[in-house]
DNA sequence: GCCAACGTTGGC
DNA sequence: GCCAACGTTGGC
């Protein structure tokens, strides 16, 4: 089983949102970046533990936990000419993006900001902390997740 | 709103 | 394949 953590931006879509779907599920549509596409595509799997984050708001930081729960599926968004997420380069024969169905687990009683996560010399080695300020997807290992997580608590 | 960091595009 | 120009992300 694997750890990521998986940005969005809370305007957009935020954790109590992904609670309010409809089986607390949503299709993780839009990732617009390659070496998140390939995670998405080729590494992600069905129970994977996902820590979800608010980024570009107030106070950015993980706020709760999601899980996998689907194979990788196209991303139909980018063949939508109307959708925000429109990519001409994308099609059914060829397709460049992918996603994956996330489900609400929990919300943490507090959320762990990124400036906690800077500071917490257990979590310097993190993707977030070190070269991932600006991938949406990313591997988390089970120490930092774990640890996170009891941040969290 | 600014801007640093980084990714993508496209001319050569 | 290099690299300049440009676009985007995201913290502050």
């Amino acid at each position: 089983m694997k750890y990521w953590l998986m940005k969005s931006e809370p305007d957009d879509i935020s954790i109590d949102d992904l609670r309010d779907s409809p089986n607390k599920t949503m299709s993780w549509q839009g990732i617009r970046n390659y070496q998140a596409r390939n995670f998405i595509r080729d590494e992600i799997k069905v129970g994977d533990y996902v820590l979800f984050y608010h980024s570009s708001c107030k106070v950015p930081g993980v706020v709760g936990i999601a899980s996998v729960v689907s194979q990788p599926q196209l991303d139909a968004s980018a063949f939508e000419p109307q959708s925000r997420y429109f990519d001409p380069k994308s099609n059914p024969d060829k397709p460049r993006w992918w996603q994956v169905d996330i489900q609400f687990t929990e919300k943490l009683n507090q959320s762990v900001p990124l400036s906690q996560l800077k500071s917490d010399p257990a979590l310097q080695d993190m993707v977030l902390v070190t070269k991932g300020a600006r991938l949406s997807v990313q591997p988390v290992t089970a120490e930092e997740f774990t640890h996170i997580v009891m941040l969290g608590k």
